[in-house]
DNA sequence: GCCTGAAGTAGACAGTGTCTACGCCTGCCT
DNA sequence: AGGCAGGCGTAGACACTGTCTACTTCAGGC
């Protein structure tokens, strides 16, 4: 049992968070969630003063799934860090395409408070994770293992948006984004070994 | 003279271009738009039905700015393409860090209509300047060229938005973007000669 | 038995995008 | 010259949003 299932503060996250998969962020409003949890407009804002802290705690889920699906990836796949790297790029591309709005409400900062919920700090776990495996694969000549991990991060990123934009593969030609995972790995920690 | 300076529609997106650039995203409503521009809050829908054409008006108008940044800078900047990409990175982040608010507004796929407006099909002239440079410099072993450019704009757009978001830094380190810009520039196209 | 305080209700307010009916004024046609 | 049609902008309405505040309701402790 999920601490209180029946607590309606945590009824409110699930129901938002249901709320952000199916439909998108845009569709996150209080006063929605509030009408499919089945309480009054102004029940929320007892446990959510305002927008933003809703919408917070809902992101604070996203980030906590994307590292469960994480963790589970490297429990599932043999130690190889290349092999472990390569698969922790697809759990990352995989979830932003199939959790779009999630994703897309994770990184809006205009719409979180990232100071009040440490939303920030929630994903450095996941960094910590990128930024091992990373060290493993880094060469003598390569940028230190933090940049070079931040550098490898914002390609992912930035695979993620510019594909749910629509751009990139109008621009490569690609018509999924296996090729760009591979180059960017490539190209941050050299040529797949054979 | 600018076409029709007097017009209506233009004088629009002129009064969203700057209230996107002065006040973000979320300032950027019909009815602010046509109290600034003197109007009644009615008087937009004549040109633009619905919020979305605007808002895709305006991002084209940031999309056309950032085309001319590159092209001046092309024009600037001496003929080592290793040279002129490194200050097109820099242009690029640039943009993304001086104009946050449109910038955020011209990714944002769930405000535009990128049909409609051909919104996508502008930045390709933007991504064509990068993959002419790309071309010049990829080594025999690296990926197509075309996956090669969108590797690395993915890669300059993550961290222009993981840098907003603010968790790069945090994560990484680093003070400023330079050493991920060097880093992204030099894992995509091999370590800066000499 | 009362009373305090937490929890949720309900109404108000300003703001938004969209729709519709209405004036105005210009330029064209007969 | 007179009238008329159409483009342009106004103004009010509607449903919706987030936020604020006053109110009920109800359980537990003194």
């Amino acid at each position: 049992m999920d601490a209180d299932e029946t607590g309606l503060r945590a009824r409110l996250v699930a129901v938002g968070v249901d709320l952000v998969l199916r439909e998108g962020q845009s569709a996150v409003s209080l006063r929605e969630i509030a009408r499919r949890a089945g309480v009054s407009h102004g029940a929320p804002r007892r446990y959510f003063p305002t927008h933003v802290d809703l919408l917070s705690a809902i992101a604070r889920e996203g980030f906590a799934d994307l590292t469960a699906r994480v963790e589970k990836t490297m429990r599932d796949v043999d130690p190889d860090p290349r092999t472990r790297l390569t698969a922790l790029a697809r759990t990352y591309l995989d979830f932003a395409a199939a959790h779009r709005g999630m994703f897309e409400l994770m990184f809006r900062h205009d719409l979180l408070d990232s100071g009040r919920l440490r939303l920030r700090e929630t994903s450095l776990p996941l960094f910590a994770v990128l930024a091992d495996l990373v060290a493993q694969l880094r060469r003598p000549t390569d940028a230190p293992a933090p940049v070079l991990a931040g550098a490898l991060w914002a390609n992912l990123h930035g695979i993620a948006q510019l594909w749910a934009w629509g751009s990139l593969p109008l621009a490569t030609g690609a018509t999924d984004d296996d090729a760009l995972v591979r180059a960017a790995l490539d190209a941050h920690l050299g040529p797949t070994p054979a």
